[in-house]
DNA sequence: ATCTTTGTTAACCATTTGGTTAAACCGTTT
DNA sequence: AAACGGTTTAACCAAATGGTTAACAAAGAT
């Protein structure tokens, strides 16, 4: 692993945990086993490296989406293969999610960034299948935007709040895990269910 | 006002839009008009400050979800006044959920203050009412604590992840307040067909 | 009137933090 | 082996930041 390599993934653990404001250069040095200068031979500061590790992480999660979101299946297959495909794929990067959700809220500036990324999130494949099918009469009239919305809701939120999830529950990590296992299915039956006419 | 509520109120903008980490003494005292200074013969430091905001924020928030949970509707309604009442509330405090959620899994260490909080959000009632519902044949078998997720990741998900939702929707503030307009209803009815025998 | 308590401020301080510099290291070329 | 290039580091620096101090003002209390 390159030395460059060695200062991204540290950087992507400490500002995935603390948050750009609240990482520290030094922290991420010490992270990645190297001295702190190194980390300015490598990148231009501080906001460089949090854009590299915030756009990457964008990139990983973003295409999972717009695969999904463009492919030929049938609506009910698009969601089921949604919810399933991105809780295993945030199963293995937990911070994810609420890292991105964060960051956005906190640098507003991002979303002009965001909207720029050839990665982004595009939606609107999946809204057009959406008002298709509705006219074909196979799901119940609704506004897709919502419908998108309720199966962002439900995948997604578990694991943004989390901390909070696992305090007001009371329930371990492991316990936590059994539950988003059991949403892959669960949540696509819901979804389902309620626009199937 | 006081000057104490002053500092408080001040600090409340500045932290929730900040995040304790991102935000700053001198900016706090700024929006509150006084001297830096005021901030510590007031408040002990700036982590007893953050905490004076964070818990009555969560005090504010909390007896909402545990009022209607413990009330004697039926769960339908229930549900119904939940998600009605929780945005209401929510659109007139639109930084509080992701504020609460990113706090929370920045430190969380909170969470045990948290759960210690006389005004936490407590679902017993409300896991022991949809236990009993199930065994009565009113709703259809599901584990308590998947529908209350399901609820809550509705309801809250949207404000949580505002900014990213807005960009990827390009929607402006106005339809956005809209579609939650719209979800007040819209989510009571997706989960309650849901889980209705 | 003056003493005392409370509220308020400008100036200051110590530490932290992002960032720089100049020197050292090390493999490669000549 | 000397010169060279990219890599790495210890030491350093300036600015920002949380926090303190000592003086000052305002308002009651005696």
């Amino acid at each position: 692993m390159t030395t460059e390599e060695k200062i991204f993934e540290a950087a992507k653990i400490v500002f995935q945990k603390k948050g750009f404001a609240g990482a520290r250069m030094q922290e991420i040095a010490d992270e990645a086993g190297i001295n702190k200068a190194m980390l300015h031979y490598c990148f231009k500061n501080k906001q460089s490296l949090f854009e590299a590790v915030f756009m990457k992480a964008f990139s990983q999660l973003a295409p999972q989406v717009n695969l999904i979101f463009s492919s030929n299946e049938s609506i009910f297959d698009k969601i089921r293969q949604f919810t399933h495909s991105y809780i295993t794929f945030v199963n293995e990067h937990p911070y994810l999610p609420q890292f991105i959700i964060q960051e956005m809220n906190n640098n507003p500036e991002f979303v002009i960034q965001f909207l720029n990324n050839a990665n982004r999130p595009n939606p609107s494949l999946m809204i057009a299948q959406i008002e298709q099918e509705i006219a074909a009469g196979i799901i119940k009239p609704m506004p897709p935007k919502q419908l998108l919305m309720d199966i962002f809701s439900l995948t997604v939120f578990p694991f943004a709040a989390q901390t909070m999830v696992k305090g007001m529950f009371h329930i371990s990590e492991t316990e936590f895990n059994q539950m988003m296992e059991e949403r892959k299915t669960s949540i696509a039956e819901l979804i389902i269910n309620s626009i199937k006419k």
